[in-house]
DNA sequence: ATCACTACTGTGCACGTGCACAGTCCAGCT
DNA sequence: AGCTGGACTGTGCACGTGCACAGTAGTGAT
C-alpha cells in the first residue's frame, strides 16, 4: 500500500451516477438541503425531507464516499488487521469467528472492513503508510504476542484502535476486549476437581502471550486455593496448534503417567491430546478426564465431544468495534472483560 | 450500506498529512510534475523524478486516496463478497484459505480487500447501493448456488466480477476460477480402483453446487470407463458439513454393507465418515478406504489421515485477481479450470 | 410597530488529486 | 536563421461533498 503504483485508467466517462444536485433538483431544494436530510434532517421541513427522499429513492442516488471522505477528513471505513503469521491464524476457528463477528457489527454502522494482514515485517512497511495516512478511521487489531510493533506504530500515528486480547508489556493505556482468561481457566480447574479428579495437569498456551499467561494462572490459582501443591512436572506449554497438544500429552503421560485430567488451553490442542490419550490405550473420560478451551466448533466434533470453556466471542467482536467507535468519536481508551462459561459435554 | 446515516463529527483540523502542493513546494516543481511522478515517471527528467522522490520520503508524504477516487472515478479497492449463509463458509477451511490467497494476491497490487458478507435476502439489499454507486472496482464472489441473485445483480450494475467456481444456470458468459473438480475425482476414483478395491461408494455434495455435480460426475464417468455399473445406492449426498459426512457415511454402511471403499467430496465429510465407520467397528483402510476432498489443514488431523485430491487454493486466489484486473482494464470475461493434485496419506 | 428569536433554506469555499492543455526550451534539420 | 518536433513543465478545471455563514420568513413579546 505504498501508494507508488500507476494508477488504472480511468472509468469510461459514460452516464454518471446522479449527484447530490440531481436529488437538489429532483426535489426542488438545494445541495445544503438534501445534505441535512443525508445527515438526519435536522431544521429541515418535513415537507422538505419527503421531497428529497423521494428523489432519492427514485434516482437511487447513492453518496459518493470518496467526495465525502475528502471534506470530511475521514475514511468512512475500518480495518481488521491481523498482526501475526497469517498460517496459524487462517486456520484457527477462533480467528474466522471473530472475523465473522466484526464483519457483522461493522455493517450495521455502514462501515466496510478491510482485512489487512501483516504477519511479517516487510508486510508491516508495507501497510505502514496506508494507515498513517489515515485511510481508516480505526483499526480492530488482532495481535497477541508480547511487544508487537504495530501497537508502536498504531499509537504513533494517532490512529484510534483496539487490540482483542490484552496487549502485553504495554505501559501506557491501550484499548482491549478480552474474555476472562483467568476465570474461565479457574472454573474448568475447579469443574475436573468437583468431578473427583486429584490429578490435574494442564497444557498452557505460549507464555508471550495473556491467552498462555493467564489461562496457567488460573490453573494454578485454583490448585492453591484447593490446597494442592503446583507441580511443574504436570504443565507443558504449547503454541494453540493440534500438533502441539499432542506432542505436549505425549510428554505429560510419559513424565506423569498418574494424571487422571488435563486442563488444555485450547480446543484444537485439546483435539490433538485426545490423538495422543487414544494412542497411549487410555480412555476419555474413564482414565483422563480433559477439558478444552474456546468451544469452537471442533469441540463438539471430536470423540468424545470436548468439555470445554466457551470465549463470547459474538459480545467480543461487538464490543471491540463499539470501544472502536467510541474512541473515534474521541473518547479515552478502555478495557472491557467478558465472562466466560463452562460448556459440559462428554470428555470430562 | 445504505449511506443514509449520520456521518461522524470531523477530523479536528490539527495538523494535517503533507499534500502533493507540500511535495512540489519540497521540490520546486509543480504539482503536474509530482503527479507524473506518481504514476510512474513518463516525461519527467531524472533530476526532477529524484527530487520529488527525495521530497516524499523526507515528508512522508502517502496519496490522498479519497481525492483520487474523486477525480479518477475509481474507488481503489476491491470487495471479497461471500454471498452465501456465513455459518457454513466461516467455519470451512477451504473460505479462509482462499481469504488469505486473495489477501495476499491483492496486496501486491496496492488494493485493499474489503470484506463484505451477503448470506441473507436483508443484507443483499443492504449491500446492493454500496455495490451499485462503484464504491469498489470489482468484486471476486464467493458464491455456489444454483441461481445466487447476485450474479444478476453485479451484471446489471456492470461492475467486474470474477466468481469462485462455476455459476450454474447461467446463460451468459461469467469470468470464473475453479479447480477441476471432474478430473480431480476421476483421479481418486481411479486411485481406490487401482488399489485393488471394487465397491467403491461416494458421498458428494449437494446438487445446486458445481462442486458437488462435478465430482459425482467424475466419479461416475471413472466408474463406467472401467466398466463397473453406477448404483445409485452407493451414492449418498451431503452438504459438505463434517455432520452430514458421518450422517451419510452411516447410511451407506447400512444401505450397502459390502462397499470396500467411498470416495467423499470434501475432507469435512470424510472426518465425519471416518467416525462413522470407526463407530461401526470398521477399519480405514483395511475394511474401507477413504478419500476426501480439498486437502485442507483438517486433512492430515485425522485418523487416519486422509488421502486426498489438494484444491490449488494459491493458485486460484491468484487467477482469481488476475482475471478480475484484467477485467478492470476492459477486458471481457474468462473461465481459468485449474489442475488438482493427488495426496496420499493413510486412509486410502 | 419594533425587536428578538427560532426554524428553515441557499451559497461560497475548501478538501487533494488527475487530466487536458498550453506553454517553454533545446536539438537537429533545411 | 528559421523551422519543426520532442522532451519536459506549469496551470485551470473538474470531481461531489460538508460546513460555515448569510439570509429569509414567521412568531411572539414588548
Amino acid at each position: 500500500m505504498t501508494d507508488t503504483e500507476p494508477r488504472r485508467r480511468a472509468r469510461p466517462r459514460g452516464k454518471r451516477p446522479p449527484t447530490i444536485l440531481d436529488v437538489a433538483a429532483h426535489a426542488g431544494v438545494s445541495r445544503g438541503t438534501v445534505s441535512r436530510v443525508l445527515q438526519g434532517g435536522h431544521n429541515v421541513s418535513s415537507a422538505s425531507q419527503e421531497a428529497v427522499h423521494a428523489a432519492i429513492r427514485k434516482l437511487g442516488y447513492v453518496v459518493n464516499r470518496a467526495a465525502r471522505s475528502l471534506v470530511t477528513q475521514r475514511a468512512g471505513s475500518v480495518a481488521f488487521l491481523l498482526s501475526e503469521p497469517q498460517e496459524r491464524f487462517f486456520e484457527d476457528p477462533n480467528f474466522t469467528t471473530l472475523l465473522r463477528g466484526c464483519t457483522t457489527a461493522l455493517a450495521e454502522h455502514d462501515l466496510p472492513l478491510i482485512l489487512i494482514t501483516a504477519g511479517t515485517e516487510a508486510e508491516r512497511r508495507r501497510i505502514a503508510p496506508f494507515l498513517s495516512a489515515h485511510h481508516v478511521d480505526g483499526v480492530l487489531l488482532v495481535s497477541s504476542h508480547r511487544g508487537n510493533p504495530m501497537v508502536d506504530h498504531l499509537r504513533r500515528t494517532g490512529l484510534p484502535f483496539v487490540c482483542c486480547g490484552k496487549p502485553l508489556g504495554e505501559r501506557d493505556a491501550v484499548s482491549y476486549v478480552a474474555a476472562n482468561d483467568r476465570e474461565g481457566a479457574r472454573a474448568m480447574v475447579r469443574y475436573l476437581l468437583e468431578s473427583g479428579r486429584n490429578r490435574v495437569a494442564t497444557i498452557t498456551g505460549p507464555q508471550d502471550t495473556p491467552g498462555g499467561l493467564e489461562r496457567l494462572d488460573g490453573y494454578r490459582g485454583m490448585l492453591t486455593e484447593r490446597g494442592i501443591v503446583y507441580d511443574t512436572r504436570l504443565v507443558a506449554v504449547g503454541d494453540y496448534s493440534r500438533a502441539s497438544g499432542e506432542a505436549c500429552m505425549q510428554q505429560l503421560l510419559t513424565s506423569a503417567p498418574d494424571i487422571d485430567a488435563v486442563f488444555v488451553a485450547s480446543d484444537l490442542m485439546a483435539d490433538g491430546a485426545l490423538t495422543a490419550i487414544e494412542r497411549a490405550g487410555l480412555r476419555v473420560p474413564d482414565d483422563i478426564a480433559v477439558g478444552g478451551f474456546d468451544d469452537s466448533p471442533v469441540a463438539s466434533a471430536t470423540h468424545p465431544p470436548l468439555t470445554t470453556i466457551r470465549q463470547p466471542w459474538a459480545r467480543i467482536s461487538e464490543m471491540m468495534v463499539r470501544q472502536l467507535l467510541a474512541q473515534i468519536d474521541g473518547e479515552g481508551p478502555a478495557t472491557v472483560i467478558l465472562p466466560t462459561e463452562l460448556v459440559v459435554r462428554e470428555s470430562a
